[in-house]
DNA sequence: TTCGATGAGATGTGTAGACGTCTACATACT
DNA sequence: AGTATGTAGACGTCTACACATCTCATCGAA
């Protein structure tokens, strides 16, 4: 059952809402809370942790559009079903996921510079062609066989200091929210092709061998672009999961 | 400008903040609000509908994270930069999304049957082996060209009346819908493949050619799977479009 | 001129309560 | 037995208010 003396810091800059937000999950993923089950009602919540009952409601929003909870009019509230794949629809990057799954991860800097933009580039920066942009060319390996080859390119003008960055080491969005800008949603256009010269050459892999080829643009909650990449995957290593709601 | 003649319809049964929520969309929708521009204060909002702060707070919420608007703390609430592409996180089936633009689309039967569940598709559906389930087999053509090839499985137990809907015709969450159950999420696994004898034979190309094969599982709102789909992509004619959020 | 404090205005968080609607269940009536 | 009809409990919507926090422009002092 759940724990009647949850406590929560009311004094603290962390909203209640958020931390009933966590108390929830965390009862969840601990299997206090089992798949299936009613939580208490919305009054009883209210009442255990000391705060209004719209509190409650906030807390729990969130976790209805996560996918963790459901609510039935009139009957009350449930823990969801578990989804192995929960979480895939939130943006992560391919370092975080892999690393978290326990993989080795390898990142190889293949060309970092600056340059004006091609057409294509300049059409989803929303620039100027030739305007300069930032150009990050990488190969990434996973226990040492290499799946991706990544060409990034970033608006020159919005991030002049960023080959400086430890590009190597550091994900390109950590990079952009050391200088105060969020990633707030990307956009993503999924293909199969063949590889082609180059692409095989540095995945390994024959010329025509299946490619995942991804084309993805990033934007900032205001909707400005801040990053376009070309993404070659190998067929037979990459696996991309996507999870669609509504 | 915003009107200022707004009227929300209090007596009748929709919701003030969804009636909130369409109004400030259609503003959007037909260039009354442009992007970039700030809109008028929450209070103001409050003021014109008539409303609560709270109800007008509430009606936002989901256009922010539809991405239509952002919010600055401090600031205001500001109409987003137009992405074309908004809506492709939603759940749209292929049919609505070729036919939205305009695309002529064909649907042909290639199999119609019900049989025991095989390992894979027992264990995505959480079924136990050997239960029944319902297979629809189609091709997809877009302007008289084979894109598609489409493997579905559905529980039998859950919709035993299948079989004698129109499958040619309508799609299959329609018929879910028709039945009482509403699709709320599903998890879609990619990746770049060949093209084997019969696929490449009734996509009409070579063997080996590259086909973006996708795995799809469709879930109900409490977690319960109702759709398990094997599917063949031509590479060449089709493009996967995904949207991630924050 | 520059820097810092101040204050107005905007969003963020939270309360207490009212009333509506839906579901499930029990009770009473036919 | 079967069908209505309550009715309690749970979520859904909404209000009016209070105070916190953030941003930015402005004004005054160094």
């Amino acid at each position: 059952m759940m724990s009647n003396s949850t406590i929560l810091n009311k004094s603290e800059g962390i909203p209640l809402y958020i931390q009933i937000r966590r108390t929830l999950r965390e009862e969840i993923n601990g299997q206090m809370l089992v798949p299936g089950q009613k939580l208490p009602s919305e009054d009883e919540l209210a009442a255990r942790f000391g705060v209004s009952r719209m509190t409650v409601r906030q807390g729990i929003a969130d976790l209805i559009d996560e996918g963790l909870l459901y609510r039935r009019h009139g009957v009350g509230t449930f823990v969801a079903l578990p989804h192995l794949e929960r979480d895939h629809t939130r943006l992560t990057s391919f370092l975080e996921s892999a690393r978290q799954e326990g993989l080795e991860v390898a990142v190889h800097v293949l060309a970092a510079e600056v340059l004006p933009a091609k057409r294509k580039v300049a059409l989803e920066l929303k620039l100027e062609e030739g305007e300069l942009v930032i150009r990050v060319k990488t190969l990434r390996f996973i226990s040492g066989v290499p799946v991706t080859v990544h060409d990034a390119y970033i608006p020159y003008r919005q991030f002049p200091q960023l080959l400086q960055d430890d590009l190597q080491n550091r994900h390109l969005w950590d990079i952009y929210e050391s200088y105060g800008f969020r990633v707030k949603r990307a956009v993503q256009r999924l293909e199969a092709r063949e590889a082609d010269e180059e692409c095989a050459a540095l995945l390994e892999v024959e010329e025509g061998f299946p490619i995942l080829y991804k084309e993805r643009t990033v934007y900032l909650d205001n909707g400005t672009p801040v990053e376009f990449t070309y993404c070659y995957n190998r067929g037979d290593r990459y696996r991309l999961t996507v999870v669609l709601n509504r």
